[in-house]
DNA sequence: GCGATCATTATTAAG
DNA sequence: CTTAATCCATGATCGC
């Protein structure tokens, strides 16, 4: 039985070289004559990449573990097994290099200084600099707060326009990445993104000096770093999420991340009311929307909105008491948080059934659409009165295990959704004529755009990450 | 309704 | 240039 089974095998490993190797001598001259044509312009492409520290290299991969909470997983509360079940389980050591000392840090319950968590090799003291001078220049003591509501560009853009430069490529962590956000100013082009293992990756884009490369990569966290969110008038402060059920919160000031909530539970989405910034709203576990107050230091509310995993939370720009969640029980809900109250069930405004899992729902520019994005290979716009009208779109979306799931996210109007497709383009669908008007395409792009951010000023600029750590700048 | 198991997919670091 | 390793997303399928 069991060598049969074997040497079926072999016959068809046997069967799969020998067509392999009759192609490659089919295609020898090909290939010969498509080294030849590349080695004319073969300058070097991916100048630009992280680059990690000698002493820090060996904690350069941690098993990442999801944070289940004892109800969720079945067990009684005291069973044993909590905090140490990934070493319970150790994997087959296929190779002898993962014997890598753990970043425990990153686990640990306490504030974590900059310099500690530090994975790049670059010092901190630049970046550190360029984030204060922002956070001066922009702060206004003279007008008081302002009013946050709709603070963002908002303008047509002629898609013609939109260009990939080569040296607005860069690899900014290592691995998957899952969150990516533009330093909401105008002064400068920076991004912050989270990958798979809880590294936080910055990009200044325009600082080009000969020995950095404007990289700097940090490890807050021991698991995927799910949602960052870049306080929009003291951008000192920046908050992220991560799969391990922790929100740290980066005092710049301070040089330091600050521990600011914990829970045993997964943390799949985070976001902020855009004109409260003392408010921050989660996801955690499978379906429980919590607020927490930062002057409180407290969770005021805490509601169950979904039957699975929430996988998106954004507001209305123009009215902020709505807000749209996405989740993995197949729904988009719309939430009217004045009639959501103290209830633990409340009703939802509007919910939208897809037949999987949806993995974002965004409010246009204007708030007067929804785009939904979903594993079910549709892009869907709700408009109209109430929502209530809604186009259906085709589009591929299943990404697999190795990319993060696509969210098509809105430009700086009401008129465009961009969406990354599985041949490397970014796909932009107007809402106008229900269709893809156009893909951004380009052969420097050398791995699938998964997860983008616009910047929030500069009109016609879009950033797409990828699952090998790259960042693609679209200007 | 739930757990276990498997297939799927893309990227890249290492050989 | 080739290939092995990645590993927690998701759904389908099966057994209970």
């Amino acid at each position: 039985m069991e060598s049969q089974r074997i040497t079926e095998y072999e016959r068809k490993r046997l069967e799969n070289i020998k067509r392999n190797d009759e192609l490659l001598a089919s295609l020898k001259i090909h290939s010969k004559l498509a080294d030849l044509s590349a080695s004319t312009k073969r300058h070097r492409e991916q100048t630009k990449s992280y680059r990690i520290s000698p002493q820090k290299k060996a904690k350069s991969e941690t098993p990442a573990v999801i944070r289940r909470s004892l109800r969720t997983q079945g067990k009684k509360p005291d069973s044993p097994g909590l905090t140490d079940d990934f070493n319970e389980t150790p994997k087959k050591q296929t190779s002898p290099k993962s014997q890598v000392t753990p970043d425990k840090s990153a686990r640990e319950l306490k504030p974590l200084s900059m310099r500690d968590v530090s994975v790049s090799s670059e010092p901190d003291e630049p970046l550190v600099k360029k984030i204060l001078s922002l956070s001066v220049s922009k702060q206004s003591p003279s007008k008081g707060p302002k009013k946050a509501i709709g603070f963002r560009i908002r303008a047509s853009i002629d898609l013609d326009s939109m260009e990939l430069m080569p040296e607005n490529i860069a690899r900014v962590v290592p691995g998957r990445i899952l969150s990516v956000k533009f330093f909401p100013s105008t002064d400068i082009r920076m991004v912050v993104v989270g990958n798979k293992f809880g590294d936080l990756g910055f990009w200044n884009v325009d600082s080009e000096t000969e020995d950095s490369d404007g990289i700097y990569m940090y490890r807050p966290h021991p698991a995927p770093i799910s949602s960052i969110c870049i306080q929009p008038f003291s951008m000192n402060k920046i908050t992220t999420c991560c799969y391990h059920g922790l929100i740290r919160s980066l005092d710049v000031n301070k040089e330091i991340f600050d521990l600011t909530y914990t829970t045993e539970d997964a943390i799949y989405s985070m976001s902020q009311r855009p004109d409260d910034v003392n408010s921050l709203y989660f996801g955690e576990g499978r379906g429980v929307v919590c607020v927490w107050d930062e002057r409180s230091k407290s969770s005021s509310s805490s509601w169950n909105l979904h039957d699975s995993r929430i996988n998106s939370i954004d507001f209305n720009p123009e009215n902020t008491n709505l807000m749209a969640t996405s989740s993995s029980d197949g729904t988009a809900c719309i939430w009217d948080l004045r009639k959501v109250g103290r209830k633990s069930n409340p009703n939802s405004l509007k919910e939208i059934t897809r037949d999987r899992a949806v993995h974002s729902a965004y409010f246009s520019p204007s708030g007067s659409h929804l785009a939904t994005t979903s594993h079910d290979d549709k892009i869907g716009v709700l408009s109209g009165a109430n929502y209530d009208d809604e186009f259906l779109l085709y589009h591929y979306n299943q990404t697999g295990r190795w990319l993060s799931s696509f969210k098509g996210v809105w430009g700086w109007d009401d008129s465009y959704v961009f969406v990354g497709n599985m041949k490397r383009g970014v796909d932009v669908i107007s809402t106008e004529k229900n269709r893809i008007v156009t893909t951004l395409e380009s052969p420097h792009v050398t791995a699938i755009p998964c997860r983008f951010d616009a910047h929030p000023f500069k009109v016609g600029m879009l950033a797409g990450a990828t699952s090998g750590g790259q960042v693609y700048i679209w200007s």
